[in-house]
DNA sequence: ACCCTTAGTCAAGGCTCTTGACAATGATGC
DNA sequence: GCATCATTGTCAAGAGCCTTGACTAAGGGT
């Protein structure tokens, strides 16, 4: 393999050594051809700046691996035709776990992002040792679904997470307190495990899989509860106690409704999915359903599209402090209020410009993520990136040369 | 010497090389010496991980450029003593400046931060190409006082700063857009230049002179405006297009004054010096003096103390927010505002606990920092980590071993 | 005195990138 | 059709850097 294949090896993380460089340019490779395949030996050199040679060295290890394949001969530009290379999709196999508060997900992803394989169980009522044991049977059904090589297990866990030891520190719906989870499932597994919490994952669903560039990222997962994660300079960003995202119960709203946490008018208490099926069933007298609150929204229903804008509104204006602060260009909105789709964004986006500063919000950019699956491809993307570096658009590389090539011959 | 001293030289900022492994070797072995001098080869040795050998010989460099020096003999631990080394605060002179509103100041900076030399000069009324030749006429005048080898100048200026060129996209105060000041003074100078604005300047000086270690640190910069700074995993963070921590023009009362950006409500309207003059102003009846305030403050009267705390408490109302965004455990409280001392930060960190969540609040440590020389401190610190490397604390290095030890002979 | 420990240095060795040259191969021009 | 040129991929030699293992210097402990 061309990378080490111990999860959380925390060490002398500074000094630099012949290996060292090696494998940074191991990684930059392998990045170099994912990101741009197919691709040539002479056209990662040129990419990366590494000579003919030094590139067709470690290609070698990776044709060995079988992280990367030759796949025959691209047009000539009036030389040699090159032999172009990728790396399948399949190459290796990632298992990307959702522990969620409704249900426990474990899924097979390929290294492009795409779901192969999905275990779920309902997960609502079990926390302590019967959770951590519902956890790992469904890590291991999905794991048996997998036909091929798989790299290891990424999981994304609500709750505060020490990302780096692979700790939980402590999930409230699971009862679970300093936890020792990765290390755990390592020994269980005989493979890496990474965590990380679930708002952290999905922001790198987006960073890692998503279609543009860019270093700065920030996802906010709108469902239940309010999250979000960071990606600050092309890293995930963790914050100094892992609690990086926490805006859910930041108070909006200083006399307003008393929240889970026991404070008062907390972002969640009037911009989440519970905010919404709160306000709507208030004003219809009677309890309302997820789905009939979708349903009536999709029919622009105008009590649906105003509880709705409203609490857009309410989320709009609690991120434009973010905006201002951080410059960040890119949002991405996702999670069960995502289902909402234009309408809720545009009022997330218009509230937050409202608040923000103009040149600021002008430069800003809101977009509509997943509603279902951000957490298990951010955990999937976690496992990639911190095992094999991996990650479309990588940091540093410039920009996309001409257009793309075709590939006349297949192998 | 050890570090290259083109000032931005962007280029493929990937590849790794035997060159570029000696080079981040020199910056840790400088760094270490730098940060837990006096030391041994041997003891950066073992704090780094790094042979013996590989540390004598990159000191040896160091010691021909003068950025170390051997300073006498420590006491033996059971073996030969050890020769320490130190760097020596005036082995290079920093330029500082700081191109504010009101004044434009250079001053001449050990490698510890403390000021040697300063010229300062009134700008209030000067604009456009007289400002520039204003700024390059400060500099000169202060490296005429400098009294030894000068490394390069730092340069902090309100405004949109492309730190990467060393661009000025926007100035307002003196009518600059897309001056490329960094690039016109090296070759004015013949040295290194490196820009920032001035409260991301601000933050670099706490990150690398102040007293305590970790990898993300806050610095609010209040005085007749607002801003802020952020260092990230031991990184400056300039955000997307430069614009991270401008918090002054977020909107926190639609219904608030009108702002000199033409919106109302903003941050700077309610929390700022301009405002604290203001509310004075209004409830005195007459136009009160910054020193007139500082002096009522300083006696406790009450108008002054209630003017202040309510400043403080929009300000810590606004930064809520990023304390459980960011869960950075530290934010630095300086400017103008800062000389209100205690009073005023209690009220900032009282307004932001008010908004976050209970933990992360808990977590976070809110401490005054300098009123006056921030900027030109902190442009310094900018100079310095982006040519030398250096910085105390450096990110990754173990903490301190067992108590320092005494020097028995000085060379 | 003798032994042990620690600091600093030296020579040999291994790993990695780079240089320069070369063969393979396809486009282009005559 | 053939010569020329450009590009690709590879090889051997070389240089840079870190590490290994050994050695000398120098100080403490018994």
């Amino acid at each position: 393999m061309c990378v080490p294949s111990e999860s959380a090896a925390v060490e002398h993380p500074v000094r630099a050594t012949n290996r060292g460089t090696r494998e940074h340019n191991e990684r930059l490779v392998l990045a170099t051809i994912y990101d741009r395949s197919p691709i040539s030996r002479a056209g990662v050199a040129r990419l990366t700046g590494l000579t003919r040679t030094s590139v067709s060295d470690v290609v070698e290890g990776l044709l060995a691996s079988g992280m990367c394949r030759e796949i025959g001969h691209g047009p000539s530009t009036g030389g040699k035709a090159p032999i172009l290379i990728e790396v399948p999709g399949d190459a290796r196999l990632l298992v990307g776990v959702d522990l969620g508060d409704q249900a426990f997900t474990a899924a097979i992803v390929n290294l492009r992002g795409s779901i192969l394989q999905r275990v779920d169980v309902p997960s609502e009522n079990t926390d302590g040792d019967e959770a951590l044991r519902l956890a790992a049977d469904v890590i291991q059904r999905a794991m048996a679904l997998a036909g091929g090589p798989v790299l290891g297990v990424g999981i994304g866990v609500p709750g505060l997470i020490d990302a780096g030891a692979g700790t939980i520190i402590q999930s409230v719906a699971r009862d679970w307190r300093m936890l020792a989870l990765g290390r755990i499932l390592e020994e269980h597994l005989g493979l890496p495990v990474y965590l990380a919490n679930d708002c952290q994952a999905a922001v790198l669903a987006e960073h890692v899989f998503g279609a543009t560039r860019g270093p700065n990222l920030i996802m906010v997962k709108a469902g239940r509860g309010i999250g979000a994660g960071f990606v600050i300079n092309g890293e995930l960003f963790l914050g100094d106690g892992y609690g990086a995202g926490e805006i859910g119960h930041t108070v909006v709203d200083p006399s307003g409704r008393t929240c889970r946490c026991g404070r008062r008018g907390c972002l969640e208490t009037v911009a989440s999915m519970t905010a919404v099926l709160g306000d709507l069933s208030d004003r219809i007298g009677r309890p309302v359903s997820l789905g009939e609150v979708l349903d009536r929204h999709q029919r622009r229903e105008p009590l649906a599209l105003e509880v709705v804008r409203r609490a857009g509104e309410q989320l709009g204006s609690a991120l434009g402090c973010l905006v201002d602060a951080l410059h960040v260009r890119r949002f991405v909105l996702a999670g069960a209020m995502a289902a909402f789709g234009d309408p809720w964004m545009e009022a997330v986006a218009s509230a937050a410009s409202d608040r923000a500063l103009n040149a600021l919000a002008a430069d800003t950019t809101f977009e509509l993520g997943g509603v279902e699956d951000v957490v298990v491809l951010g955990a999937s993307a976690l496992l990639m990136t911190r095992e094999l570096g991996l990650t479309l658009h990588p940091h540093g590389l410039p920009e996309r040369e001409g257009g793309g090539r075709a590939i006349t011959h297949a192998a």
